[in-house]
DNA sequence: GTCTATACGCAGATAGAC
DNA sequence: GTCTATCTGCGTATAGAC
């Protein structure tokens, strides 16, 4: 039995929804990729504000998870950071994708509030993840010139996002790279 | 006499585009705010993907004119910087708007090759003006713990952007001056 | 759960009168 | 240059059979 339906439609979606951004595919391009009408996809999401709701929190579960992943495996603050960077580098492929945070953030006003919030709440927690890493990092030495944990975490999450927009307008990893190396050089 | 109609539109869909992206607005939307019906604006922009390419093109041009008259009132790279990031933080308003570089490149699949090749053309002349900021800053004594310019050029640009997307997330120009107040402290 | 059929509106775009 | 009128396609969404 291959994965069911609901799972296969958001899969398609954020794949789509990284690519293109929200307003850049439609449930018939959806149905063709998963194999059903475009009206069934419906029984499974009312309306397309339901599946970017939807979408967006299976998102940022994963994602909050994958932080908790690289607590549980990495010691210091700068490994820690360094984890991190490279899973927003995947996420790039070669400039033709962006993490879902971004691709939405970016058409805001085609987004329901309750998709809205749940960007707010994973930025939120991505920062007081960054803010920790940033504090551990200073406390155990392994960050070079480090600053108030509290600015490097906004700003850190501002240029990892800035970055992939970098990427995406070049269509080129590179500039991810580019965007990066100076922080990186400070993680040792 | 008011301003001519082709700058009028050009005005109202920088506007929208800005607040709401290339797809947010129609020329419905231009017609009604310019005054005049939606049929006529294909007269001075035949296709929407002619629109996007003059709008892009005049604010390539508006923005480089202004890094120009920073430089010639502003002495050190220090003063420089923190008058761009001035900029880039009026652009935002209350969250509700974006750099049009940011506001494109966030959609790229909507627009013509033309336009993305203004946007690139545009990137690159902005991390040519931040490199040599950065570089005189170094000179000049005026940014603390200094790195490679051509290395803070790329970061500082994704920074500015990422900001940008982030006050639009949070709908809050809070956000955007929390992701810059740690570069700000490194200009005095 | 998935289908066929269909409604309804809006998008970008064109033709031709004035 | 701007208008009215119109075209065509695609978008989301619904009704009701199976």
């Amino acid at each position: 039995m291959g994965k069911d339906t609901r799972t296969a439609l958001l899969d398609s979606a954020e794949r789509a929804a990284r690519a293109k951004g929200i307003d850049g595919f439609s449930y018939a391009d959806l149905a063709e990729e998963v194999g059903i009408r475009k009206a069934s996809i419906h029984y499974h999401f009312p309306t397309k504000a339901d599946l970017s709701v939807a979408m967006m929190q299976r998102y940022a579960e994963t994602f909050l998870t994958l932080c908790k992943d690289i607590e549980a495996t990495n010691a210091t603050g700068a490994a820690r950071l360094l984890v991190l960077i490279g899973k927003y580098r995947d996420a790039i492929g070669n400039g033709r994708s962006l993490c879902l945070c971004v691709a939405l953030s970016g058409t805001r006003d085609s987004l329901p509030p309750e998709t809205i919030n749940v960007i707010r709440g994973f930025r939120a927690q991505m920062i007081d993840w960054l803010r920790d890493s940033f504090a551990l990092g200073r406390q155990d030495g392994s960050i070079h010139n480090p600053a108030d944990p509290r600015e490097e975490a906004a700003a850190c999450l501002s240029l990892l996002e800035g970055a992939q927009l970098a990427a995406r307008a070049e269509e080129n990893a590179a500039a991810f790279d580019g965007a990066l190396s100076a922080l990186k050089k400070r993680l040792g």
